[in-house]
DNA sequence: CGACTTCCATAACGGCTGGTATATAAGTGA
DNA sequence: TCACTTATATACCAGCCGTTATGGAAGTCG
């Protein structure tokens, strides 16, 4: 026997797709954020009822860091892909045009989910945020390294600070995420993306 | 009679300061957001009871809205004063550097108010949340007609956009006010700052 | 001293929060 | 068919949310 471990799901079946729940979920934290998310948000969304939901996910915070983790594995993996670029304009380019396609897409909500979840909350949304600050925190670090091979390559003039030029992208990104989130136009997000690289320094 | 109406309170007298209590609560606004703020948070902070404060601000929006006039007038008016730098560069620095000692100031909470109240909210908040977005809208729309005269002044080249270099410098003093949320350091965030201005064009 | 007005303190309101106990339905294997 | 396992549906929990009614305290005015 047990010829097929996964062949042999005991008890009665899951009536809903789990990864179908978490793509709604995301949706759902993506456009109100953790705290301004509900259960009845969520679960209206998911189109599960709350039982099914802890059984499947455990609870809210598991479910939104699942989510989190869909969000940079299909959506936000521009950033990582940014960094492969041969140049350091290169990296700039692809990051700062991922984000405009992710931020302004008709089909997602507007915004960046980790922008929107690390800025304040109250007390018990503490923790969710200081996971999303350290996964930021992550892709910085990766920037900066790039930028520092950038400098040895001589993408740049050496008097300008690597981690400073890191800094700056990510933080034209976020604001570029917070005013996508307050109803910017993709046009006039692109009219920043242009403005942005037109000032961009070296190759 | 009435020869001073102000000198005739009827009536129980209040026993704390209202102006005090409004900074207090702007406090925990600026900590926690809007919706992160409680009404037992902010009674706590202000020293007040929650009648007491119903009764002085009428109700939680209006408190904040209050609060929010208090911000503007007191913390961000570095904004309004930057525009009348001589010249573009100058409204760059001066906004930036306000922003630095705002945003890192040991006093107050770190980040940005209205940033922090622009992002996704739940149902509730929403109606807050615009008339944040709204102050913000103002702000660029005299920041874009800053930058046209400074255009026709010749502070930088006639092919940079002075509508995207508007947006541009509010993109960088919103991302800098999401990474002093997540807890960057003014060292950190001086870097960004000099870095942008050192990428910043004309005069 | 009262009459009047305003403010403070307690306590409670209905409604929503995230989370769960219970009972039933739907599948497995023997 | 019958035990066993797992998922679903309903209903419910204690606790917090923003808000307010009630009773008494602290003032001014006549």
């Amino acid at each position: 026997m047990e010829v097929d471990a996964a062949t042999a799901p005991k008890g009665r079946p899951r009536e809903f797709c789990v990864d179908a729940a978490l793509a709604a979920a995301l949706r759902v934290f993506w456009s109100k954020g953790y705290e301004g998310a509900s259960m009845a948000d969520l679960t209206e969304a998911m189109g599960i009822t709350k039982p099914s939901l802890y059984a499947a996910f455990g609870n809210k915070e598991a479910l939104f860091n699942k989510a989190l983790d869909l969000y940079e594995r299909e959506k936000a993996d521009f950033m990582r892909a940014a960094l492969e670029a041969p140049t350091a304009r290169g990296v700039a380019e692809r990051l700062m045009y991922g984000a405009l396609d992710l931020y302004s897409c008709p089909d997602n909500p507007d915004g960046c989910l980790e922008v929107i979840n690390s800025v304040a909350c109250g007390a018990e949304a503490e923790c969710v945020r200081k996971a999303v600050v350290a996964r930021g925190a992550a892709i910085q670090q990766a920037m900066r390294e790039r930028f520092a091979r950038a400098r040895d390559a001589g993408d740049f003039s050496a008097d300008t600070n690597p981690d400073g030029l890191a800094q700056f992208l990510i933080a034209v990104n976020q604001g570029m995420a917070v005013q996508a989130g307050a109803g910017a136009t993709r046009a006039e997000l692109e009219r920043l993306v242009e403005t942005s690289l037109k000032l961009w320094p070296g190759r």
